[in-house]
DNA sequence: CGGCGGACTGTTATAGTATACAGTTTGGAT
DNA sequence: ATCCAAACTGTATACTATAACAGTCCGCCG
């Protein structure tokens, strides 16, 4: 497992600036809620800007922390609260292996959300392929079943990492 | 939501008997653990047969319950070692976004473990689909991720309640 | 201005899920 | 018969999430 989030170092998907990746989280977020009429308020976007920090998922008490050591009144509600706010706008996801969140990187596209999850970094790519959800609806059809929601996590070695093991 | 998982009809894969599904599967167990030489003690089995008890994924705190209404001394550690020696045995599955767990129907066979939620009531289809594994593999493989480990887990609706509901 | 309503936040308490650790029993091999 | 390893029990505790209710802020209408 890997370190906690927040004291990882950037490299997500190999050598980027992640200065980039949260101000660009940002910007698409006020776009986001200023379409929506919904408020992006301290709180949310703070939050946000945590769950951004890395590219690996973050628990809800590890930005609870996060909040209470910037000397935020902070308790569980607050932060679950945010996330829900969050999810609901589509500015973050829940991996629910994990039980942690993470930023999404592209929150107007559309959301099939597939996720790879790195064993050995721990961080998170977000997959968007049709052929997958395709699949899927197929298969479940042949048994009369009719999907309305997909949930696929997938462990593995991402690129970085199967490198630098090999 | 359905009810609570003991309280459930049969009626899962559409009216049948669900005691042959139970004596299947606790037939299977005891040929699967006999073949790796693991001890299917009495708790082990006895949590498997409540897991059987429907299709529906049981939470470990239910199953704890129902092991202490039957006089048996049961703690947490009680269930959950259980759960962990049938998850080793690949005997049941645990469904993430549930927290739950359920009995899998063919203990021996591959395991890409895709799982069909009805919303309505709460059963599980276990799907077995190499295309979509292969789907997953193939979009992964696109961003030099090497694939471990599926979790897939499909809500909706199956097909007697698609007919029920309709 | 003043008060009303709705959305957001704070606070406390508690529910639900899971594990660590220490001690004891059990069953089988030598 | 004795020893060993695996399994079981029991207690305590960690981790994740929500309920319930009170207070606060802010824009809007009268």
């Amino acid at each position: 497992m890997p370190d906690s989030p927040a004291a990882l170092s950037p490299a997500p998907h190999a050598g980027h600036d992640h200065r980039d990746c949260v101000r660009a989280a940002l910007d698409a977020a006020e776009r986001q809620c200023g379409r929506n009429g919904a408020r992006l308020t301290a709180v949310r976007k703070r939050v946000l800007e945590l769950v951004w920090d890395s590219h690996a998922p973050v628990g809800a008490y590890a930005l609870l922390d996060a909040l209470k050591a910037e000397g935020q009144n902070a308790a569980p509600p607050t932060v679950y609260r945010a996330l829900d706010f969050l999810l609901d706008q589509g500015l973050v996801h829940r991996l629910e292996r994990l039980n942690a969140y993470v930023g999404c990187p592209h929150p107007m596209g559309p959301h099939s959300a597939q996720f790879l999850i790195c064993q050995s970094c721990g961080q998170v790519l977000e997959l968007e392929d049709p052929a997958i959800g395709a699949a899927i609806r197929a298969g479940a059809e042949r048994l009369g079943f009719l999907v309305s929601r997909q949930t696929i996590e997938v462990e593995g070695l991402c690129q970085a990492c199967r490198i630098q093991t090999a």
